[in-house]
DNA sequence: AACCATCCGTCCGATATCGGACAAAGTGCG
DNA sequence: CGCACTTTGTCCGATATCGGACGGATGGTT
């Protein structure tokens, strides 16, 4: 559990960050295993800990009584969870997740806290996060209420892609229904018009991007002003290395 | 333009600061009028002026080239505007503007942005704020992706009506189907079902509230959470006033 | 009083999505 | 190697919502 450097760490956040900021969290930060499935915050529960992820994939999901939910936001190795912690607020009525397993960095809340309470640099930088994540969920919301299935379920892979090594994104149809809140059957059909436009292929588990630029025009605007916001608060992109399809290109271009 | 007095600021986040931060904000604070549609911020675009509503409502809106957008957020003077001065992010992608006219008060958000640098408690107050203007855009989306017109038209009248003295909200079907991203037609027959249960009354451009308890219940529970946010970080209640109807009533017992 | 713009109610057929059912295909385990 | 389980593909009718059209009602203006 000795400290990692800030050469070495794969966090875009972490990675950001003054050397002097990183010196302050670095002896807090311990190496962990991210299993999928693996809680990192449970809704309206104090989190002890925080995490940046290094590599996998998080899903914030937003539920009501009834167990309905639906799907929020998403994070990889550029964010961290959970942004209460940042907002000073304790907790969120929210069940955060790994969808995809990897792993990371776990830090106690309260050793972020008190960091945060110390550098406007720290600060800055995470609450600027904390607007990216504010504004794909802004953006989830518009297409969940004007975009057909297709568009959507083009977009979520988007936004999968860009935060998986490679162009393969293992999920199931069941999956993917629930994180879009629609029916598994309407999954299956919308990913065969993707397949049939050679977008994507699929198999039992997986679903593998072909045409990444084709995928961005079929989903419409609701993709990409999350991403440049990004880009344009953190750096220059969200994808953190280069997968074989030229991922979240043009979007340095960004306004 | 003489320094309004804590006392009688109607607004709850100014009314809920230490008095040595409202001294610190209260110089640069400066009445002003808010007519229906006024801007309050525009698109990416820098905010010369943060506001803090006193009366009326205002809109959050995300949308997309196409000019197809959806509300994503209201506040009235449990409120101010944009978030992204307290999260250091310059501007957002989003258009904020008065969707009922009233008045508040205008600070430089340079002047906000340096009393933010200074004060914790003044950061932390304001930060929890954010926190539940995303709560409400995340269970947005969530109703938007599994709740019928009807629902999220009551959850919609609910919010409003938080945000109102009385019972009575002047609005028209095309201005609720453009917030809602549903067609006219939706809307008045949605109005329609929910007058038929007894819940509202409608008359040319308005909407009274009749019947909130049964308004709550029928919206389900995508009602209810961003508001028992909003009393958790803040204060107990949303409501600035007594309506005739015993507003967000129940909303005390907050877990 | 006449006019005009806005707002509201209603009808139509077309399309998107749902909810349920069931079979086929793939995968892992004993 | 065969059985149980998960995942995927496909069918059905039912319902929600859309997009367009149009007429009537309302309210302000001259």
């Amino acid at each position: 559990m000795g400290s990692p450097l800030q050469e070495t760490v794969r966090n875009r956040l972490l990675a950001s960050l003054s050397s002097q900021d990183f010196q302050r969290l670095s002896p807090h930060l311990e190496a962990v295993d991210l299993p999928r499935a693996f809680a990192l915050s449970s809704p309206n529960q104090l989190s002890d800990y925080s995490y940046f992820i290094e590599s996998g994939i998080g899903s914030i999901v937003a539920s009501v009584a009834n167990g309905q939910g639906a799907e929020i936001g998403i994070f990889g190795r550029e964010g961290m969870s959970p942004t209460a912690v940042i907002l000073n607020a304790g907790s969120a009525p929210y069940s955060i997740f790994m969808q995809v397993a990897g792993n990371g960095f776990r830090i106690e809340s309260v050793q972020l806290s008190h960091a945060l309470s110390e550098s406007y640099l720290l600060r800055t930088l995470l609450t600027r996060y904390v607007q990216t994540v504010s504004v794909q969920t802004a953006f989830t919301a518009l297409a969940n209420a004007t975009q057909h299935i297709e568009e959507r379920l083009a977009r979520w892979v988007l936004m999968c892609h860009d935060r998986t090594d490679g162009d393969t994104i293992g999920l199931t149809h069941d999956f993917l229904s629930i994180m879009l809140a629609v029916r598994r059957q309407s999954v299956t059909t919308a990913l065969h018009v993707l397949e049939g436009k050679h977008l994507i292929a699929t198999e039992r588990g997986l679903v593998v991007v072909r045409d990444r630029k084709g995928l961005e025009d079929f989903a419409g605007s609701t993709y990409g002003e999350p991403e440049r916001e990004y880009s344009r608060l953190i750096g220059t992109r969200i994808s953190g290395s280069e997968g074989g399809n030229s991922k979240a290109q043009g979007l340095n271009s960004a306004k």
